[in-house]
DNA sequence: GGGTATTTT
């Protein structure tokens, strides 16, 4: 099996071996390009062709030739002379850093041996921590520290007094007033009581219950009037960036203050801090892992509150698994966990049966409709059942002739029979418009399984003359289109004008729009899984659960009685799953392991398995090999040097990888904004009705680079250009690019190069900084460094069609390039060679985010290669599958080059640091930026494909995944 | 000719 990861160097570094005794690639000192003149040159054309017929005749010249014969690498003289003088300079340069510490025999030692090689102090001593502690002695260590929740008892007068203040005045009583009128209201006293007795509890409740922004207040409130103010730090986790800031900001309108005194929030990038003590704080879910690292009894908080645990995200299966282990060791902490009403017994019986509390939610009741009951409305008939096997066919007919006889029910058995069309489980976007026809005033809310839904929807509307400006307004609703942004979508219409919002499932949670009044559910979501059976991430529409269908329903009944359609029918329903499959069980865990490491809770399996719900053996194993491959874990499941860095970046390993390497090449800028794009989310807009311009910006950014990540790097140096000269905005409507991504990714890229400055790989917290900028024009660099991240996430152009561009990767075959590419369907390109960042099915195989690279690039990005002799020809191959006819002595260099490369990068990995640009270091890192550049390798164009030696089962093999 | 949605001192 294939491993998408790469790794710095997937064997151990070996400072002994010397330069001309690798093992395989010695065996033959002959030289292997004696016949490499024969098939060029063979003289000008047959003098008899005159004027365009010479053109032709070289033009299939030139094409006989590219498809019989064979390039051959080959170092150019310049470069080959650099490589020797850095290799010949190479010699022992490790061994004296190393003071000659590093032995064979301690290869398989204890840790103390394996790393003894190590001798930054400070480096060592911290990552020898990391990989030696535990969690219960961390524990232990912690609580011996001083709290800052120490009892201070003029403090807790003060709160008191101020609180007393406060209370009195007319604006916290109006707001009072508001609050009294809450569900939630009438639960403070049960909660508060069932609170003094247990350490954990269970709060359940629905929409328009208030609990999120009580709870909280009732905890805090509590504590001040007993004089604990000063011993009470609450906080309270949210699953979305948004809604942390947006309770925050409730909560303390509700208190009558500005954020920052008793309330703040804290989120990435982002945050307003409350009061050290007698305060709320909320933040992200991720964010309190991320505090877990540095206080991992969570000293600082009295109590934990987990809003909307039933989502079951990663996250918070991850911190309920944890709590439970911290839990134990302090005795003070109070948790409360929030889920709505679904499932909120198995979060109980987690917690030991602990105590559950229900708070009645309060929403309008919202009148249900199924597949039916629409039918019967709408009387809308699904194109015939072709697709339907005889035998079923004729048994409808029998069936109708049959009932045809009782005419009073003949409504009803057309409906029936329109049930009976297996058109009537598949979307259709006909019915939808129909129903949208109908309606009676009021906003209506359509759920669509994804974009293409959304686009064919709109143009049905638009096209089809029933939906007039001046009575409708459109809206399409999706985490990438333009709308996403705007405030329009959540006002009122002006007098006489139907707001209809075609929406995918961001609807159900991310986004709420008040006045809705009509929802119609489709009933199918697109669902992100990863396929065990076929290790491919997968993107389909799948039947929504019955906790989704709930949560949409909801939706129409906000302002008033609402009214929801549900396009399938009562029997279908009863298939549904009570609740999506959790986050953790459908998601790679690389990441999640990391984090296990870097917290220190043992082995992943062991830990894992006591989550809520464990995820599959099998998806941890091949999540533990990809860490290994990365050689981010060792054999024993520890953490390696990389991996410590790893784990620390808020980055997917890969990308993590991409800004350690462009730190030491000193190119951070767009590297970083490459790897926050890839990771976090890119910037390019779905402008409904502009798709086709959109592309043309993208094209454009992409400076004929033949790379997204180029385009996504010159987006944002172009972005933030525009931002000094305050022309942003003006920037992100003509390329279609949302300006609040855009300024995200700008701010991760200082929050990468705080992180980086603090692991010592940068000298400035500044990503600008011109010393770690170097190189940062480099473009060619770039994409060399973007490929070692992604590699081996290579793939071979095979065939462009007008359907599409088409390629080949050794564990899934044939793959297309996915159309949002600007790979997608080039005529030309430089070379066959494509990296890239996600590979997904949904209506084929596709590779999202792409970069077409040279085959230096290709070298440079590979942790190792072998060269192998066939036939007196010589071929490098590499761990990705692509094998090149190579001079032998071109091989032999870089081969070793790369060895030394392997070198300098366990060196720097365990002793951080930039690279001196003026010695060994920086020669060697140059002959490297040399070597991947164009010019750096001959392609000698020659033999036939049979005299280089080619095996026929060499070409058998290419022949055989051609696509088609 | 097409990417549900989240998120990280």
């Amino acid at each position: 099996m294939s491993h998408p990861y790469g790794s710095f160097s997937a064997q151990r570094m070996h400072p002994r071996r010397r330069y001309g005794d690798t093992g395989e690639s010695s065996q033959s000192g002959e030289s292997h390009f004696g016949n490499h003149g024969r098939g060029r040159g063979q003289g000008g054309h047959p003098p008899w062709l005159k004027g365009k017929q010479i053109g032709l005749y070289y033009r299939d010249k030139a094409r006989e030739m590219k498809q019989k014969s064979t390039k051959v690498i080959k170092l150019s003289e310049p470069v080959q002379v650099q490589i020797e003088r850095v290799l010949y300079n190479s010699k022992g340069y490790y061994e004296k850093l190393y003071n000659n510490a590093y032995a064979e025999d301690t290869l398989h030692g204890t840790l103390e041996n394996k790393y003894m090689h190590i001798h930054d102090s400070q480096f060592k001593r911290k990552f020898m921590n990391m990989v030696s502690g535990n969690l219960y002695e961390n524990l232990d260590r912690a609580l011996l520290v001083k709290s800052r929740l120490e009892r201070d008892s003029d403090l807790d007068k003060m709160l008191f007094n101020e609180f007393k203040v406060k209370t009195a005045t007319q604006e916290y009583q109006s707001m009072e007033k508001i609050r009294l009128k809450l569900p939630a209201h009438h639960k403070k006293v049960d909660i508060l009581r069932l609170l003094k007795t247990n350490q954990v509890i269970v709060i359940s409740g629905e929409t328009g219950c208030g609990k999120t922004t009580q709870v909280a207040q009732f905890i805090l409130d509590d504590a001040i009037e007993h004089r604990d103010g000063s011993v009470t730090r609450i906080i309270c986790t949210q699953p979305r960036r948004i809604s942390a800031i947006s309770v925050a900001e409730r909560v303390a309108t509700e208190r009558a203050e500005r954020l920052g005194k008793s309330v703040g929030f804290h989120i990435r990038l982002e945050k307003v801090l409350p009061r050290d003590k007698g305060s709320i704080m909320f933040c992200t879910t991720g964010m309190l892992l991320q505090f877990l690292q540095g206080d991992p009894a969570l000293k600082e908080f009295s109590h934990i509150i987990l809003d909307e645990i039933h989502e079951r995200t990663t996250e918070s299966d991850f911190i309920l698994a944890l709590l439970k282990l911290i839990i134990s060791k302090r005795s003070d902490l109070k948790v409360l966990l929030m889920s709505a009403t679904v499932n909120r017994e198995s979060f109980s019986k987690y917690y030991n049966n602990c105590p559950m509390i229900h708070i009645p939610g309060f929403t309008y009741p919202v009148t249900e409709y199924y597949l039916e009951d629409v039918l019967f409305l709408t009387e809308f008939k699904f194109p015939p059942a072709t697709a339907l096997p005889q035998d079923h066919r004729k048994h409808i007919k029998k069936y109708k002739q049959e009932q045809q006889k009782r005419d009073e029910f003949q409504d009803m058995i057309e409906v029936i029979d329109q049930l009976r069309n297996p058109h009537s489980e598949k979307l259709s976007l006909d019915l939808i418009e129909q129903l949208i026809r109908k309606r009676d005033p009021g906003a209506i809310l359509v759920f669509l399984p994804g974009m293409m839904d959304i686009i064919k929807l709109n143009k049905i509307m638009l096209e089809n003359g029933h939906y007039p400006q001046h009575q409708y307004v459109i809206y399409p609703l999706h985490s990438r289109m333009p709308t996403i942004d705007q405030k329009l979508i959540f006002k009122e219409p002006s007098e006489g004008v139907r707001k209809i919002i075609i929406a995918t499932s961001i609807a159900e949670t991310s986004i709420t729009i008040e006045d809705v009044v009509y929802v119609i559910d489709c009933g199918k979501t697109k669902f992100g899984k990863f396929d065990l059976k076929k290790n491919i991430q997968t993107l389909e529409p799948e039947w929504v659960s019955l906790a989704n269908a709930k949560q949409r329903k909801g939706r129409a009944g906000r302002v008033k009685p609402g009214i929801c359609y549900h396009l399938y029918s009562k029997a279908r329903e009863k298939t549904f799953e009570c609740f999506p499959l959790p986050e953790m069980l459908r998601a790679r865990l690389e990441e999640v392991i990391l984090q296990i490491k870097i917290l220190q809770l043992g082995k992943a399996k062991t830990f894992l398995e006591s989550v809520i719900s464990p995820p599959n053996m099998k998806a941890i194993d091949l999540s533990l090999d990809l860490l290994r491959t990365l050689n981010a874990l060792d054999d024993e499941e520890h953490l390696t040097p990389l991996g410590y860095h790893l784990a620390q970046l808020p980055l997917d390993p890969r990308t993590g990888k991409m800004i350690i390497w462009a730190a030491l090449f000193s190119c951070v800028e767009p590297v970083f904004a490459i790897a926050a794009s890839l990771n976090f989310k890119d910037a390019f807009y779905c402008p409904l009705g502009k798709e086709d311009e959109a592309r043309k910006k993208k094209l454009e950014l992409n400076m004929n680079q033949f790379s997204d990540h180029i385009a996504l790097s010159e987006a944002l140096t172009r972005f933030e250009a525009a931002y000094k000269r305050s022309s942003a905005s003006s920037f992100c409507r003509d390329y279609f690019l949302s300006f609040n991504t855009l300024k995200l990714l700008s701010e991760m890229k200082t929050q990468f190069a705080q992180h980086l400055y603090q692991m010592k790989f940068m000298n400035s917290e500044n990503p600008r900084d011109v010393n770690a900028n170097k190189n940062s024009k480099n473009t060619v660099l770039i994409k060399a460094i973007v490929c070692a991240g992604l590699y081996p996430n290579v793939a071979v152009i095979r065939k462009v069609t007008r359907n599409g561009t088409f390629a080949w990767t050794p564990e899934d075959g044939c793959v297309a390039i996915h159309p949002s590419s600007v790979n997608d369907r080039v005529k030309e390109y430089p070379s066959p060679y494509i990296t890239y960042f996600t590979k997904q099915l949904s209506t084929a195989i596709y590779l999202h985010d792409t970069t077409c690279v040279t085959t230096p690039i290709l070298l440079f990005a590979a942790p190792n290669m072998s060269i192998r002799n066939e036939k007196g020809n010589y071929f490098i191959s590499l761990p990705s599958s692509q094998n090149f006819p190579c001079d032998w002595e071109s091989a032999q260099l870089i081969q070793k080059l790369q060895e030394q490369f392997n070198n300098l990068l366990e060196y720097k990995i365990t002793h951080p640091g930039t690279v001196c640009w003026n010695g060994f270091e920086g020669d060697l890192l140059k002959a490297l930026t040399l070597f991947v550049d164009h010019s750096a390798i001959i392609n000698l164009v020659c033999q036939k494909d049979e005299e280089m030696g080619f095996s026929e089962s060499d070409i058998q093999k290419y022949e055989d995944n051609m696509c088609d």
